[in-house]
RNA sequence: GCGCUCGUAGUUCAAUUGGAUAGAACGUUGGCCUCCGAAGCCAAAGGUUACAGGUUCGAGUCCUGUCGAGCGCACCA
């Protein structure tokens, strides 16, 4: 007897890409009994047909856009109106039928519509019982165990030293630790490192313009990075035949560290720089386990390149590369004709450090998109240097940053500093934190406005594609209203002292529904709270932390139509009042779980 | 010139990877605090998804072409 072909859930799905819709299908879902329910009865239909298994589709259910087209539909009818040569709405109905018959526990009611959607409607009983389970699992609720026994190293955020980081820095980080945060959500441990430039010519460029200066002169941080920031300009700029030999020359010191007053300038520098890192880095939540740096890596790289001359790399016109034309890709310079390692070059010591420090089933590198082509050749030569480690290497490639003044160049000095941005966040929201709590302490205002001001800066930074580029305009995109992290953190503080003074009053707070006559906006709440563990699948398969927020924005304004149209603590009954309160829990804990992944803090009062 | 990515409301972006009437936010206009927090809510206006074909039950999404933008095309990262 011939196999039907595999129907794929979320335990199977790797990588996004993948042409199914049934990643967000775990085991013991709902949506997976709906679905295998179709498949059964379809299979029972094929072998009835004498229609051969081969040709059997992988079955897909979603959630409709629209809630008055039900929970799950499935659009399989359609699909399969020519295969079984029948009008798409008799089959349908046909399934339906079947499908119903199984009596699948939850649901409530199935309906077929027009062309052949099969509309699944979910019963008030089976949402309660889900949104007990909310408050059961508590900060628990979101996460799953998919990818549970797997290892995966993250690398983000890049920074080279001797360079102020600006917003594309932030971008890159906030989303980092986003993806580091999706993934231990569905089982992955996960290894969070970062990787600096600390050596090469981009560097050759700020000691240049540095040398002279007594650097006594710069005690705090800030004049310091100033300071790097200015002399990195000044040797950018230099465009003298001299200057550009002298600055190869550094280039060539810093890697072999033999010039003793480069060494010690590159010293000092290279810890104000990493120091200024870290400061933002505590300031931002970004959580680092390792730090690699070219520096300890370069030397690898080389020794990686020579062991392999000839057979992955070849000499050309002084220089060593590595023919990618040869894959279709492009042929880049590994080291160069001074016998300094490229970026490429250096790239190859790290993964292979990384490899004798950790046991990792994956690692993925993120780059801003303008690596791209460079990655698949460094990638390509990896595997041709480490055969059995096909697949383990992935490079994921994040939009650029621009500014409504054009693309941003440190160099020029047309940037937005991530600091700056930082703190202009943090002043907006101290005025509006004044505005309300004139009388709160200064160190209190202050703490607030900070929780704010990073929160809506790292929202407005998730919102987005991942992969688009953005302009980035502080004036609009940094909101403390609408669609903004500001907007989520205040529903929840709303329930947070709607529950305090529910306590005061001594009303229940049982994780229990006493009653199942919704109202039509309690009900709309409790068809999307349920969702969360399957919003943070799609978002980690596809590397999409946007998908996570868009979520989070449309529960929060689910829950204001709810707050608005139905008063919990004033309700008219007591048993309402208990079954609204019980929402409003549900819903704080859904926010605040999907705030966690995407390392946005919601504050006590606000 | 070649390659990759992209083109959606005045602006910034979404759109469950081919699903149902393309959604938000900002901005604009008008309304809502004697009522659980107005950083909130409601309403209005705003679209031939750059353009032209094609594929099919169905296209913003896939294929072809045109126009336009960004990025990349060996000794920078």
């Amino acid at each position: 007897m011939s196999k039907f072909p595999d129907q794929p859930d979320s335990t199977q799905i790797h990588k996004r890409g993948t042409s199914t819709k049934n990643y967000i299908l775990t085991p013991g879902s709902l949506g997976l009994q709906i679905r295998d329910a179709i498949v059964s009865n379809l299979r029972s239909i094929w072998l009835h047909e004498e229609l051969n298994p081969k040709y059997f589709p992988i079955v897909e259910i979603e959630h409709p856009a629209d809630l008055s087209h039900g929970d799950w539909a499935c659009s399989i009818a359609l699909q399969l109106a020519k295969i079984l040569k029948q009008n798409p709405f008799e089959i349908a109905t046909e399934l339906a039928e079947l499908v119903g018959q199984d009596n699948i526990a939850g649901i409530a009611k199935i309906e077929v519509i027009k062309p052949g959607f099969i509309n699944f409607h979910l019963s008030a009983a089976w949402l309660a019982q889900q949104t007990e389970l909310i408050l059961k699992q508590a900060e628990k609720f979101g996460q799953v165990e998919n990818r549970v026994g797997k290892t995966i190293m993250i690398e983000h955020t890049q920074p080279n030293t001797h360079k102020a980081l600006h917003v594309g820095h932030l971008r890159n980080t906030v989303l980092g630790m986003a993806e580091v945060r999706l993934h231990r959500a569905v089982g992955y441990e996960v290894i969070s490192t970062t990787y600096g430039g600390d050596v090469g010519p981009h560097i050759a460029k700020c000691i240049y313009g540095l040398r002279g200066e007594d650097l006594t002169k710069y005690p705090t941080l800030d004049d310091q990075i100033k300071l790097l920031a200015d002399s990195y300009v000044k040797g950018g700029t230099e465009e003298s035949e001299a200057a550009e030999e002298e600055m190869k020359r550094i280039n060539k010191a810093l890697y072999e560290q033999s010039d003793e007053e480069i060494n010690t300038l590159w010293e000092i520098t290279r810890e104000w720089s990493i120091a200024k890192q870290k400061e933002i880095y505590v300031r931002v939540g970004t959580e680092l386990e390792r730090f690699y740096w070219e520096s300890e890596v370069w030397r690898r790289g080389v020794e990686l390149i020579q062991q392999n001359m000839g057979t992955v790399f070849t000499e050309s016109q002084g220089a060593i590369i590595f023919e990618g034309e040869r894959y279709g890709l492009h042929t880049r310079v590994f080291m160069t004709g001074q016998g300094t390692p490229t970026y490429e070059g250096k790239e190859l010591g790290l993964e292979s450090l990384k490899m004798e420090e950790y046991d990792f089933d994956f690692n993925v590198i993120q780059v801003g998109n303008d690596h791209e082509p460079y990655f698949s050749v460094v990638i390509k030569a990896l595997e041709e240097v480490f055969p059995d480690k096909k697949g383990v290497f992935e490079s994921e490639h994040f939009g650029m940053v621009s500014i409504p003044s054009g693309k941003m160049s440190s160099r020029t000095g047309n940037v937005i500093f991530l600091e700056d941005i930082l703190n202009e966040m943090h002043e907006r929201a101290y005025a509006e934190v004044d505005k309300r709590y004139p009388d709160l302490p200064a160190e209190k205002k202050n703490a607030l406005a900070e929780t704010i001001g990073i929160g809506a800066t790292k929202y407005a930074l998730l919102k987005y594609d991942p992969r688009q580029d953005i302009t980035f305009d502080p004036e609009q995109t940094l909101s403390f209203t609408g669609d903004s992290g500001a907007y989520l953190q205040y529903v929840c503080v709303r329930i947070q002292s709607l529950l305090e003074k529910a306590q005061q009053q001594h009303m229940s707070l049982d994780a229990q529904l006493s009653t199942l006559d919704f109202s039509q906006e309690e009900l709309t709440l409790l068809r999307k709270l349920y969702r969360l563990p399957e919003i943070i699948i799609h978002a980690q398969l596809e590397y999409k932390p946007n998908h996570l927020c868009s979520y989070l924005f449309d529960l929060a304004q689910t829950f204001n139509d709810f707050y608005q149209a139905c008063p919990v603590l004033n309700a008219e009954k007591q048993e309402i009042v208990a079954a609204r309160l019980f929402l409003c829990q549900a819903t704080l804990q859904v926010l605040r779980n999907g705030l966690a992944v995407l390392g946005i803090a919601v504050p006590e009062k606000m």
